[in-house]
DNA sequence: TCTGGGGTCCTAGGACCC
DNA sequence: TCTGGGGTCCTAGGACCC
């Protein structure tokens, strides 16, 4: 059995560089893709970093900033972002098989069995494959653990001279350990807005600092995670690497809306379209629900802020796009009060079932018949879904309103999944 | 005026059972 | 006055991730 080997490919500010793609205009000048609505800062330039923009900041504070130093800005274009995403880790899968797609912008690859003899030059050539044949820029982390290969990863973005690669396994342990001594503790893989400022109180500021604690310490301080955090830092490989993809265990959809509303329909309409979103992703995982939630909500960011939610149970597991949605309209109804404004729609699909294994009620009177006709009806729709476009085929209650649906200002073309919005070369 | 969306896992506490 | 020990299941909340 070889010993455990990770490498990490993360993809350098992944939206931004989507977006610079076809925008090459854009190299070397700050840029920000924002979230829904235009909320938040979800992906920074490095130029951007270097102006004191933090990940995750309200967009509307920074407005002025953004004019006064000509920061360029995007409605995050997700269409976009998962076509180039599609096209990264088919790269990496020629590379190995033994590849676990971890996000987005993110892969592990399993490099134990693969005959590689220098790493850091390993490193290089994927660097430099995946830029020059998808257009974006990564880092590669190399180590024992995916804890450490992230990190590895990480400081290869840090230190300049590393040049996007860094491999730890193969180090004397005084320059890795240089390099964990280097890594704030909140940066490590697993310690988050909580979990930092208890550790800094118990003089734990960096990664090295973490690898050295004893492990009934760090049980104490952070459950099996913590424990599990120090092996890996030490090298010792704990997380599990699963190549093979990970049917979801539960689908959620949200919005917040463009405004705010007090009225049913557009609730309604809301809650039929995230519904029939969610379906759509039930059917292409495979699996049925017997429960589905929904809740509204007012702003979060206002006093007196509500949240009324419902819950609803079927007999005979489903992935009905019409029955979902008209169970959840009708729980809408139970708990809807028409005096709030609101501001946020969401359902949820716990406990995913597989549609291999359909339980049908004995008390239930549902006409085997009758769930073909559903699947077929489904089937029917995500085809034409599919061939014509997203929305082809909806819910009339979708159309009762579209006010909720969030503003999307500063999007990009849909370069890669729209024949209109194809990029055009003129040769004079 | 304006603050995202979509997930996973762990833990603690209560209900219930023998 | 005394009032077990252990197991399971469920749920809510907390914490993390990108």
């Amino acid at each position: 059995m070889p010993q455990p080997l990770f490498a990490l490919v993360d993809c350098n500010n992944f939206f931004v560089s989507c977006e610079r793609l076809f925008r090459p205009d854009l190299e070397n000048r700050p840029v920000v893709v924002l979230s829904s609505n235009d909320g938040c800062v979800v992906a920074r330039s490095n130029e951007a970093k270097a102006l004191g923009i933090p990940m995750g900041a309200p967009g509307f504070k920074y407005r002025d900033l953004f004019r006064r130093e000509g920061v360029v800005q995007f409605s995050a274009n997700f269409e976009l972002y998962g076509d180039i995403s599609s096209r990264i880790i088919s790269l990496l899968t020629a590379i190995t098989p033994r590849t676990e797609v971890y996000s987005v912008d993110e892969s592990f690859l399993d490099l134990s069995a693969l005959d590689i003899t220098d790493y850091q030059a390993w490193g290089r050539r994927v660097r430099s494959d995946i830029r020059q044949k998808a257009g974006i820029p990564v880092s590669v982390g190399i180590a024992p653990s995916k804890t450490l290969a992230k990190l590895a990863a990480a400081r290869s973005k840090k230190e300049a001279e590393l040049e996007g690669v860094l491999e730890i396994a193969g180090l004397a342990a005084g320059q890795s350990d240089l390099y964990l001594s280097r890594t704030a503790i909140e940066d490590v893989w697993g310690v988050g807005r909580r979990l930092a400022p208890r550790l800094r109180a118990n003089n734990i500021a960096t990664a090295l600092d973490l690898k050295h604690l004893p492990l009934p310490r760090a049980g104490q301080l952070m459950g099996v995670h913590g424990r599990q955090m120090v092996l890996e830092l030490n090298g010792t490989a704990c997380l599990p690497f699963t190549p093979e993809h990970q049917a979801h265990k539960s689908i959620m959809r949200g919005r917040t809306f463009g405004e705010e509303t007090g009225s049913f329909a557009v609730l309604e309409a809301a809650i039929t379209s995230l519904t029939a979103a969610a379906a759509v992703r039930l059917r292409q995982n495979n699996s049925l629900v017997t429960t589905a939630g929904l809740f509204v909500a007012t702003s979060r960011h206002k006093p007196g802020y509500r949240r009324l939610e419902a819950t609803v149970h079927f007999a005979v597991a489903t992935a009905d796009s019409g029955q979902l949605a008209a169970a959840l309209v009708q729980a809408l109804k139970t708990v809807y009060q028409p005096n709030l404004k609101y501001y946020r729609a969401a359902i949820l699909l716990p406990e995913l079932i597989p549609n291999t294994a359909v339980q049908t009620s004995l008390l239930d009177d549902t006409d085997p018949k009758q769930f073909t006709a559903s699947q077929r009806r489904m089937e029917a729709i995500d085809n034409l879904n599919d061939r014509y476009g997203k929305q082809t085929v909806r819910y009339a209650a979708e159309d009762l309103s579209r006010s909720w649906q969030p503003k999307k200002h500063l999007i990009s073309p849909r370069y890669t999944s729209d024949w209109q919005s194809l990029p055009e070369v003129s040769l004079d």
